[in-house]
DNA sequence: CCATTCACG
DNA sequence: ACGTACGTGAATGGT
């Protein structure tokens, strides 16, 4: 073997082949987030294989750059006719540069050059350089380039089996040298890339005038002394295609490229990329692959790190610490209103203090440390530190970059709670996750090693400083600074201030209410297994499917993956059936509200004060609202007056107290009347007029809103949520129970009364296709990867997802900067009103009565001009001693 | 750990 | 011809 093994690989068709090679496979072949993994697979397999049979020194893989190419000014039908690359493969492409990247090795692509040009240039160069070159495509004109010192190695029948072309290979195959195949590309011309040769010469007969005339231009000085034949008229008609298509043929081996062969030495994998990378795309074996590799702990470890531990005694080194630090407050349990707390790290630039003693937080050092304006304070989860601090006594007010905060906003899949994961997917790899260092279900634990324990904490600080810039430059390229600075920083400390206040539960209130249901479903229990005739769990879908569809041979209508169905939209068609149905129903009504509701809620009540403490999920929905953790207090009951009874169990925690409510009214189709400019909608929202009336004017034709009866006003107000989910005829046929014929000219004359909305949503698809995202007004920003599938039903997704975020997403900005501004006039007004929920459109707070009548003004003028639009935002208010009583 | 059901906007 | 409304969380049963 040769000291120095140069490998160059033609990245776009290997992935090509790769990708047909296990194109029935497809399906098998998707990580987490729906990503097709088939050609990164394929890749990988045939990297390994490679990797091992070459043993290279020096390694590159070149890729396409574009479509328009040198070849493509020559001959403008270049690749042309080419059915575009699926979707499905594109996707993976950007994946298959990070699979590289974790092998450690080089990619490139060159502006007007195809990755042939790149790969015949440094072949060039390899071979003078005293290289032993090995080419890998699945493309055979790359033969071409086979010589003493070069092999190319073609895929075939998958890909990690290869055809190693050598002189002598090329001979055996074709009886040809390798110089001769872009001769034989010239008179036989190429089907697949689209250029013609001569007329009815193929491959054979190409062979056949090269053996006897060596070139083309070989057959071309002697095309004169042939005898006459059709052959010889088309070489003579047709010569121009044949000096064209072998210009065509051939590579290109002194592109103009900018990498070296001194950049391409190759050293081995980053098995912890690897890992990362393998986890992401679900690829199990490679993983089992790995783990069973020797060594593979030594590799997992990550650059070394040092840390000084904190004590009484050195406290005082903080305060020497720079302006700009990092801070961790590691809490294990996820729920920070209760969780321990395991420790702590702080320091910036190699100076990290890390400590398991949370109590030094309480010392007066970090007190003013954290209410110093002058210091700017990085963190991962700003909102959870800030709780975390709040309960150690600390206020914590100068946080500045929230890592998790920033990824989320540069991309909302981005929502991991783990730093070490966020880091990875940014390209940081100095950091383990923390499943690797505490481990994960039962076996979960903070070290009890302190250097384990310390080093972990002191990269997490590292990491947090080395990705501040980063995503920085990152949110600044997205015009999302401002969001991120006005919105979404100030809103973590909004929220943060409203989990803690809390909201006060009348447990006496669910007790009674629990004891009530308990009586009432053992006596609807009693009746249901009368009425079958046996006991089972009613809650059970499967055994309540087997006694109504089988024993009691009720009709089935539809079915579930597993089985007969049993949802509501099942059982009331079965309604007036059988008696059965109803104590179904009613028995399905009232365990739900015990369990999820009445039990639930006790379960969580912090004995300490009798409050519910919310975690709102910040960084985790698509759109950009926010949601509700343990307890969820945005699904509290409301349409059934069984289950609206819950409310009365939220009261004010103080006497003299009232909950008060405030909640946009129709803010989704103001958004919408705002963002599509349809003048229709608008008029309807400027004149205040009842909007599922004035639309049911428009679809049906009528005089006015004198006719529209309640009937009609319920079909409309179902169209105008169909606009904002994103419509389909079969869709709203199935929510007003119409046919689908019917609902299809309701959404056609829709679109002529309100032709605004109409052109809104061709446009908002069409860009999403071109840019592969959809913005909010505040540039909040979702991704949709399955806007250009091949796959009908994904794409209908995404198609219906690019029309709604943008509404959805938008009306979430609009509260979010209603809250900000509400609780800083709160404070400024030194007002003891504390703002406790928020439900998507909807704030609530606990208002002492004698602020009650400033309230009732502030509250909505705020919310009301939180944003302008071109229509008006109208705000409804209600308020009582309970919250089923704020209506 | 996944599927089903049902609570909310 | 495809098989559907958009965004969430909790409880439960069953593998």
């Amino acid at each position: 073997m040769a000291d120095k093994r140069l490998l160059l690989i033609d990245g776009n068709s290997v992935a090509f082949r790769a990708f047909f090679a296990l194109h029935n496979a497809l399906s098998k072949f998707t990580n987490q987030d729906g990503l097709h993994t088939n050609a990164i697979y394929g890749f990988n397999k045939m990297l390994d294989h490679i990797l091992e049979i070459v043993q290279p020194t020096d390694a590159l893989v070149a890729f396409d750059a574009g479509k328009t190419t040198f070849r493509t000014e020559m001959f403008d039908n270049y690749k042309g006719g080419r059915s575009k690359t699926p979707p499905e493969l594109s996707e993976q492409m950007p994946y298959l540069r990070e699979l590289l990247k974790g092998y450690g090795i080089k990619t490139y692509e060159l502006a007007n050059y195809e990755a042939d040009d790149i790969i015949g240039t440094l072949s060039k160069q390899g071979e003078e350089a005293g290289y032993e070159v090995t080419v890998v495509t699945g493309d055979r004109d790359l033969t071409q380039l086979s010589s003493d010192k070069t092999t190319v190695s073609v895929t075939i029948k998958g890909v990690s089996e290869v055809e190693h072309y050598t002189p002598a290979h090329v001979q055996e195959k074709l009886g040809l040298r390798p110089a001769q195949i872009i001769d034989m590309k010239g008179l036989a011309g190429d089907t697949s890339d689209n250029y013609p040769g001569v007329t009815k010469v193929g491959e054979k007969t190409a062979i056949k005038l090269l053996k006897q005339y060596d070139t083309v231009e070989g057959v071309y000085e002697h095309v004169d002394e042939m005898k006459p034949s059709k052959l010889k008229e088309h070489l003579v008609e047709d010569r121009d295609n044949a000096f064209l298509s072998k210009k065509l043929a051939t590579i290109n081996r002194q592109a103009p490229i900018k990498v070296t062969l001194d950049d391409l030495q190759y050293s081995g994998k980053n098995t912890a990329t690897l890992v990362d990378f393998y986890e992401r795309m679900n690829f199990q074996s490679f993983l089992k692959q790995m783990r069973s590799t020797e060594g593979f702990e030594d590799q997992q470890t990550v650059q070394e790190i040092s840390y000084v531990e904190l004590t009484p005694k050195n406290l005082i080194e903080v305060t020497k610490l720079p302006s700009e630090l990092s801070f961790y407050l590691e809490m294990p349990d996820k729920n920070y209103h209760t969780s321990s707390f395991a420790g702590f790290g702080i320091g910036c630039d190699e100076k990290w203090y890390v400590s398991r003693n949370v109590d030094l937080l309480s010392d007066a050092t970090f007190k003013q440390l954290f209410s110093d304006s002058q210091k700017q304070i990085n963190v991962f989860d700003l909102k959870r530190t800030y709780v975390g601090l709040n309960r150690l006594g600390v206020l914590f007010t100068n946080g500045k970059n929230d890592i998790l905060l920033q990824s989320y906003l540069l991309d909302t899949n981005d929502n991991s709670n783990d730093l070490g994961a966020l880091a990875h997917r940014h390209g940081y790899q100095d950091i383990q996750s923390d499943e690797e260092v505490y481990g994960t279900g039962v076996k979960r634990h903070i070290p009890e090693d302190d250097s384990r324990f310390f080093k972990h904490l002191a990269t997490k600080l590292r990491a947090i400083q080395q990705l501040v810039p980063q995503l920085q430059v990152e949110l600044k390229q997205n015009e999302q600074l401002d969001l991120y600075t006005n919105i979404e920083l100030p809103l973590a400390l909004v929220l943060a201030k409203m989990e803690i206040a809390g909201i006060k539960v009348d447990t006496d209130r669910l007790e009674q209410m629990q004891s009530e249901f308990t009586e009432r479903l053992s006596e609807i229990e009693q009746t249901i297994y009368n009425e079958a005739g046996e006991t089972f769990n009613i809650k059970s879908t499967k055994q309540l499917g087997t006694i109504l569809f089988e024993k009691l041979g009720l009709p089935s209508s539809k079915k579930t993956k597993t089985g007969y169905s049993t949802a509501v939209s099942v059982l009331e068609g079965l309604r007036g059936q059988a008696p059965i149905i109803d104590n179904i129903l009613v028995y399905r009504q009232i365990s739900k509200i015990q369990s999820t509701y009445v039990k639930g809620l006790l379960k969580v009540v912090h004995s300490t004060d009798q409050k519910v403490h919310t975690t709102y999920l910040q960084t985790l929905t698509q759109t950009g609202r926010l949601s509700s953790i343990d307890p969820n207090l945005q699904n509290i009951p409301i349409r059934l007056e069984e289950g609206r009874k819950i409310r009365q169990a939220f009261v004010p925690s103080k006497t003299d107290s009232q909950i008060f409510s405030s909640d946009y009214s129709q803010i989704e189709l103001r958004v919408l009347a705002h963002i599509t400019g349809d003048k229709n909608l608008q008029a309807a929202f400027k004149n205040d007029e009842d909007i599922h009336a004035s639309t049911a004017v428009r679809i049906f034709g009528l005089k006015d809103a004198s006719e529209v009866t309640p009937n009609i006003r319920r079909q409309a107000k179902a169209v105008n949520f169909g606009i904002v989910y994103g419509i389909s005829d079969y869709g709203l046929s199935q929510n007003i129970g119409i046919s689908r014929k019917q609902a299809k000219a309701f959404i056609d004359t829709y679109f002529q009364e309100f032709p605004g909305v109409k052109k809104y949503i061709e446009n908002i698809v069409q860009s999403a296709r071109d840019k592969g995202y959809v913005e909010t007004i505040a540039h909040r920003r979702r991704y949709l990867p399955d806007i250009n599938s091949s796959n009908h039903n994904q794409r209908a997704f995404a198609e219906r997802t690019a029309m709604n975020t943008p509404i959805q997403g938008s009306a979430a900005d609009i509260i979010k900067i209603a809250m900000i501004r509400m609780q800083a006039q709160l404070e400024t007004r030194k007002l003891k009103t504390k703002m406790l929920l928020q439900v998507h459109d909807e704030l609530i707070f606990e208002v002492p009565n004698d602020e009650l009548e400033e309230i009732k003004k502030l509250v909505p003028s705020i919310m009301d001009s939180a944003i302008k639009l071109d229509v008006p935002l109208k705000v409804e208010s209600a308020f009582g001693k309970s919250w089923y009583n704020a209506k």
